[in-house]
DNA sequence: TTAATTGCAAAACTTTTGCAACGCT
DNA sequence: AGCGTTGCAAAAGTTTTGCAATTAA
């Protein structure tokens, strides 16, 4: 296997320091869109080259929560995400971690727990009194 | 708002009652493919809406893992999901629930949580071995 | 009878890819 | 110079939709 070089064009270094301001969790193409605002030229491929290239290497996450559009975030440190269902804002939670579960999967059924994600749906505090759903 | 009244068609039935059998979290083409055997002039639209108006009314599970399809699961008792990233099985986990977390977002943060998912990522008993991905 | 549902085809939407030109190293 | 990367357009893959015909209630 041969090594591979890999370049630091403006367009990547741009899309991570830009990606690294927001905290919205915004898709592929809400950061086209804003990007090219700074950056006319720019093309919506060159866009999600650098979005997998920075996912495949660890510099930031992609969430795909939907169906549709992923979403990406730049904080890479350990956390879990909740999605208000009434406002459609992603909230980013932090959490210590005392683990059962990964060591029960670990240790009783021996497997290798490589990553996880934790997903949480409902309604953040603005958007509970709102809803009509009480369950 | 006005009443809605739904059909129970033989299509409709068919799909929940095939997918109830499968234990293997499909995809809507693999399920399409394997339930036109048996119901020849079955259409692929057909499938899609069955599996989105089963999803709706709480029957069966979407789980989007990926970018690409959704996989379905019609074993809706509150579990989460393992996914080999060796051989692409999923594996369901059913665990018990003392959860600190989220009793912390409902009670510290004030919002209400409808449902959660928690999938892991790793590899399984058989593929542990097999991985050259010793981290 | 009538309105929900089906089957078919086309459309919509997100993401990837082929290719020639460009620009890091 | 060499090859990774870009921009553009076209393609690929998944899911939804419009519509006439069908069918459950």
């Amino acid at each position: 296997m041969k090594d591979r070089l890999f370049r630091q064009t403006k367009q990547r270094k741009f899309i991570l320091e830009e990606l690294k301001k927001l905290k919205t969790h915004p898709t592929a193409e809400e950061l086209f869109l804003q990007f090219k605002k700074k950056m006319p030229n720019l093309s919506f491929s060159t866009v999600y080259r650098n979005l997998n290239f920075l996912r495949d290497k660890g510099e930031i996450l992609e969430l795909n929560l939907g169906k549709y559009s992923s979403r990406y975030d730049a904080d890479i440190n350990q956390h879990h995400h909740f999605f208000c269902l009434g406002c459609n804002r992603i909230f980013d939670i932090y959490f210590s971690s005392n683990d059962m579960l990964t060591r029960h999967i670990e240790e009783k059924l021996n497997f290798k727990v490589k990553y996880q994600r934790r997903d949480f749906y409902g309604y953040c505090k603005d958007c509970k009194g709102k809803t009509r759903d009480k369950t």
